[in-house]
DNA sequence: TTGAAAGCGCTACCAG
DNA sequence: CTGGTAGCGCTTTCAA
């Protein structure tokens, strides 16, 4: 393998004139940045990672802390991972996998090693035992989702209230004065994202000043939970039912509950639910969906990452991001009752 | 961030006999063994990667070249990455992502730069742009997937023919004298992965075998190609129908499609599906299902890749292996016509 | 059994 | 605008 030494001695210049064509961090006559560039070329020079991280401190890697849930939608989480890695690429910058089987003390030992020069934390609880670990780090760190203290960290989520809203806006604009709100699975309220509050009171607002009624009724991923839940609602409601369900799994069961009542999608009942890049795709329905953006949430967050990394500035930072959540309406799904 | 020195310092020996206390590559006496591991301890001492990069010529990282192809199983890839990244912990290396829109270029990036000492390749190709790169990097490849060629390469991949013998010699045993079985979703078959191929002639092999016949039937993820499948399938039996459809997807639909029919699955018609850690759990079904066991190709895929990076053989590897795949009986599944 | 010292390949400072 | 050079923090050889 060249080093930067053979690649001076081919173009005939000093090893820090290479290193500062390659940096710009320096003005180079264009004769020199020439013969400079030829070399690197001739030789296919690659500079080495390993070095260029001990002399700059700065090792260009960010750490990526993946949770490992199989009850939840993994495909999903290759999303935000595969847009991550992406992104990362495009401010120069490589992904370093974290998993969360590491606990806390695997953030502490990547930085600590100084493996990379930051972490973004995936799957953020309400209480999440990595912040305070994540806190005292003295590397930036950026997380997707809300905790309950955000006090001294950089968040970022999607708009969840926003989302919970639209929900209810475009069902009460398609003269519906009931709506019924099925929650989330158990597995993902136990795991105390806040999300979920946040879509909820999304709703319980947009009901409030709409003068509508939300009912809200327990999800799960067997059929008689939803099943229960559908009668309730049908109980509740005079007129044409309307649902929202925004976990993508109950979604599905809901469909099947419906069309098995002889409801119609769209005709006799509107539904709206979260985006399902592949069902969706793959089984069409007549159905309006939120969409929470997970790759837009994953560029941002690598964005953030990569300006406290440049900025260098080291004193803690806190912010708080909400990416716009979108809903994208199929023809036919929200006529009027 | 203490270095060796300081902890060398604060232990009274030399920096080397620091290095040789972690490293035990020189027997050290237990007094200064232990003198060295309290300062350690007490500065929380960490080696810095970049140095130990430089010195020793080894990153300890692996990259892995992921795959984004949205209407394929990102879920189960997600898998495979998550297996990885922590059997590699358990080797004491770390897992850099390398995304596949880098294209082969990525590779020689991550390798030239020796940011990692290894690569794994997720999806491999029949025939595979990245091979040729792969083959000249002088830096063990373990590819996850046969191609075509797998000359000079060392590959695993879950037996597919093996998995395609099973399916044929459980409904054989079951009294079917006439197997349909489903292809694989076209999105799949375009990518050229050969385990379809694979998988197919392993069903071909028992048919002959036991003198039974096989019915290759296309598959597809609209209801219509399905419809007209099962229509072939039905018109080509006398007596119980069986169905063997290895695409998790074509699985969920061929369930509709025979339920829709009054056909109830494991009764009127034996049905083996591929293993679907989450619907199968989510919406049990009376079905026997073929285990591909990811996890399991997954933990070896890096165990070798470890192997070869211990052993430091510089001479070009090749290998091949066959992971065994399993499979599962529900109960009530394939009771005799 | 241990210490001293020479790099590994790069960045960045100090001179000119 | 460019060259020389001192480290960055570790591993490893050579001596003791």
């Amino acid at each position: 393998m060249p080093t930067s030494k053979d690649v001076a001695q081919a173009a005939g210049v000093a090893q820090s004139t290479v290193s500062y064509v390659l940096s710009g961090k320096r003005p180079i006559s264009e004769k020199t940045r020439k013969k400079v560039e030829a070399a690197i070329e001739q030789l296919t020079y690659q500079p080495n990672a390993g070095a260029r991280a001990l002399a700059s401190r700065k090792t260009r890697v960010i750490g990526l802390v993946i949770p490992f849930i199989p009850e939840l939608e993994m495909g999903s989480i290759m999303e935000f991972v595969s847009v991550i890695a992406s992104t990362a690429r495009q401010f120069d910058h490589d992904i370093l996998l974290v998993t969360d089987d590491e606990g806390a003390a695997g953030l502490s030992r990547v930085v600590g090693q100084q493996i990379c020069d930051g972490l973004i934390l995936m799957q953020v609880e309400d209480e999440d035992e990595r912040l305070p670990v994540a806190r005292s780090l003295n590397v930036p760190v950026v997380l997707i989702g809300i905790p309950r203290d955000p006090s001294g960290l950089v968040c970022i989520d999607a708009d969840f209230e926003m989302a919970g809203e639209h929900c209810v806006r475009d069902l009460a604009a398609a003269g519906h004065s009931v709506i019924s709100v099925i929650d989330w699975q158990p597995a993902v309220m136990d795991r105390h994202v806040n999300y979920v509050d946040r879509f909820l009171h999304g709703t319980d607002v947009a009901a409030k000043a709409l003068g509508v009624t939300v009912l809200h009724l327990p999800g799960g991923t067997d059929r008689a939970t939803i099943s229960d839940s559908v009668d309730k609602a049908l109980a509740g409601t005079t007129g044409k039912p309307a649902f929202i369900a925004p976990d993508r799994t109950i979604q599905d069961i809901l469909r099947r509950d419906l069309s098995s009542r002889g409801l119609t999608l769209g005709l006799d009942v509107s539904v709206i639910g979260s985006a399902s890049p592949t069902l969706a795709e793959l089984q069409p329905i007549p159905l309006s969906t939120i969409d929470l953006r997970p790759a837009e949430v994953s560029r941002r967050a690598v964005k953030i990452m990569c300006q406290l990394l440049d900025a260098d500035s080291h004193g803690p930072h806190e912010s708080l991001e909400l990416v716009p959540t979108v809903i994208t309406h199929r023809s036919s799904t929200l006529r009027p009752q």
